[in-house]
DNA sequence: CGAATTTATGAAACCCGTTTCATAAGCAGG
DNA sequence: CCTGCTTATGAAACGGGTTTCATAAATTCG
């Protein structure tokens, strides 16, 4: 590797001082047009770069940011990332992914992996630290991680997607799951289901309780009666979606006309099932999504879901990073997104 | 924002200089076990957390690497993004996600981002540059972009991964594709299909150059017709497979039996084409894809794939990278796995 | 043309760690 | 108790920029 050229080395051949070289650098002065022109040739014959470590060292700002989110492979959080991706971009951060694995293992490695994210991303001086998921999203979440993330609050801004630490002053953009929730609900309701089940998710995180209670408040304000064991959970992944709705058909007495899963991996996996069962859907039964990642458009049938605006979740949630970052102006603890309803093929009225 | 605490200050309040500081900090000498002691309760205390910058500017290495892909919302590149991630976090390296968007612009935008990012990330002197896709995956690349790239390398590791880029010198990891592509279309020859197309892919990319010749080769040895209106580039996407298996089930005369798909995000449009226009998969049409992405296995019917090994070539291309960067041997320019083919469902013998 | 400004430039401090080199302290052996 | 060696510690340089402050050069003005 070729050793780099620095301020020093142009400085020299251009017989002038570093501060001058800074100056060209940063238009952060006026320099005399044949000085600047000299070094600025100089710059462009060695392609000389500025190292960023030293300039972020004094200038106290990275433009870094670090983002820490469960797992990649969710197609859920590709869409987030894009729209971060984009906002970011333009504002001339560059991030940090801190992936931390959620989907091999289990939940106490992931918050093992999240508390080393986050010092590195402290000792790295990011200038912000988006969350999505995570700690943040357990419903009982421990006292002792709530302190740690208040801590790095105290350090470094922070900005939670769809999250929720109880009792927690944080910075948080959201979309309403619960009221997303009762659309879909109230959608399948309106087809003329009267036996909904819901499949999916994790009762211990924020998101499934949300959602969850969409659906509950849906069934109650139609006045229908909430099977509770058609309630089941277990993950967000296709295959659990799979085993969930084997269990609901493999179950005694009337099977429900409808089922409204925790999210679109889930419903893709119920449709499989279903599908595999010798079921025709949505005739014999209406299946929905919540997060409509791209492939839920994609699937036989396609899935009726309820959109997240992932990648609007994105770019707000850099946006209101980038604010508090160059605290321009305060900004609301708090930001909602509305869900939408995408009807799509996977929902009509019941058979009977 | 707190600010925050430095070795200086642990230093005064331990009556200590910032080198006792650094040792008890790094282990790298002898320190008096009070003296240790003090220090590091005053670290815990304050909960003192290096900063990298300043320490990666000295140790002219900062643990930081780049990965530039054309777009994170392709499936293909999460999976290889987790392999990635598993391996540089095992060598203790954190990574910038660089995502040129190459799925909502232009080309020419592409590599104007890919520019862009690498500049960035020389600066921010990361210790090596992973390149999936992009610029060096153009067949016909320009001398100027293979110029840039060569200067880059200079300055830092770099590692492509399934990229090619003509007559350079670059260490790259890659799956032998057209061995692949060669076993994926003698899978249908072997089932009695001799009516086979090609859809999807971009000619002018060395992925899609390399899946066609291995198509022509398995074709050629099996003493087959190659119907070159049965080739249809166009893209990567589901909606471009649905396009594309819509033109082709739209032509004059005996449609093909079977379709190889230059990936499966093609193979998946090209199901959903086919079901949408009557057909039933495999029975009147089979179907392949290549790189198996999660989905391709949860597509009704699943889809018969070629598994890229997308994880094992991300965890592979990482640890070329931390070879060249920690320089510890030598390492072969070129790194060649070998993909699968994953029979599911999509395939089977042609109806007649 | 000299005084008063304005503009261009350099020296040095600073950011926050690590590392070298020198010195001080501790300790064993004679 | 002194010599010689090991161990513990500090002062200062270093990495590569930016920024302040002071000075030198150039320009304007009376």
């Amino acid at each position: 590797m070729m050793k780099p050229v620095t301020v020093y080395d142009i400085a020299k051949e251009a017989n002038v001082s570093v501060a001058t070289v800074s100056r060209v650098l940063n238009n952060t002065a006026p320099v005399k047009a044949s000085t600047r022109e000299r070094i600025q040739g100089l710059i462009n014959k060695y392609q000389f770069q500025p190292n960023a470590l030293a300039r972020s060292l004094i200038k106290k700002a990275t433009g870094m940011i670090g983002i820490i989110l469960p797992d990649i492979t969710n197609p859920f959080f590709p869409e987030v990332l894009a729209g971060l991706e984009q906002e970011a971009r333009k504002r001339g951060y560059t991030y940090f992914l801190c992936d931390t694995g959620s989907s091999n293992q289990d939940i106490k490695d992931q918050y093992k992996r999240e508390s080393q994210y986050l010092n590195i991303l402290i000792e790295k001086q990011v200038d912000g630290i988006i969350m999505i998921g995570g700690r943040i999203d357990l419903h009982k979440c421990s006292k002792e991680m709530a302190n740690e993330v208040a801590e790095v609050n105290k350090r470094v801004p922070l900005v939670f997607i769809n999250g929720n630490l109880p009792g927690a002053r944080y910075h948080r953009v959201v979309v309403d799951e619960t009221a997303g929730a009762m659309r879909v609900t109230e959608h399948l309701i309106g087809l003329g289901h009267r036996d909904i089940a819901f499949i999916g998710g994790y009762p211990q995180m924020s998101n499934t309780v949300r959602r969850l209670e969409g659906f509950r408040m849906a069934m109650e304000r139609a006045e229908l009666p909430v099977r509770e064991d058609w309630i089941n959970h277990g993950g967000f992944s296709v295959q659990r979606g799979k085993e969930l709705m084997d269990r609901l058909l493999g179950m005694e007495g009337k099977p429900p006309t409808a089922v409204v899963c925790a999210n679109d991996l889930v419903g893709i996996g119920a449709i499989k099932a279903a599908v595999k069962a010798g079921l025709q859907v949505p005739r014999d039964l209406s299946i929905t999504g919540v997060d409509d990642v791209p492939m839920a458009a994609n699937v036989i049938p396609e899935l009726t879901t309820l959109s997240l605006k992932c990648r609007e979740l994105g770019r707000t949630a850099a946006n209101v990073l980038h604010l508090l970052i160059s605290k321009s102006e305060p900004v609301e603890l708090l930001t909602t997104l509305q869900p939408e309803l995408v009807i799509r093929e996977s929902t009509s009225p019941p058979a009977g």
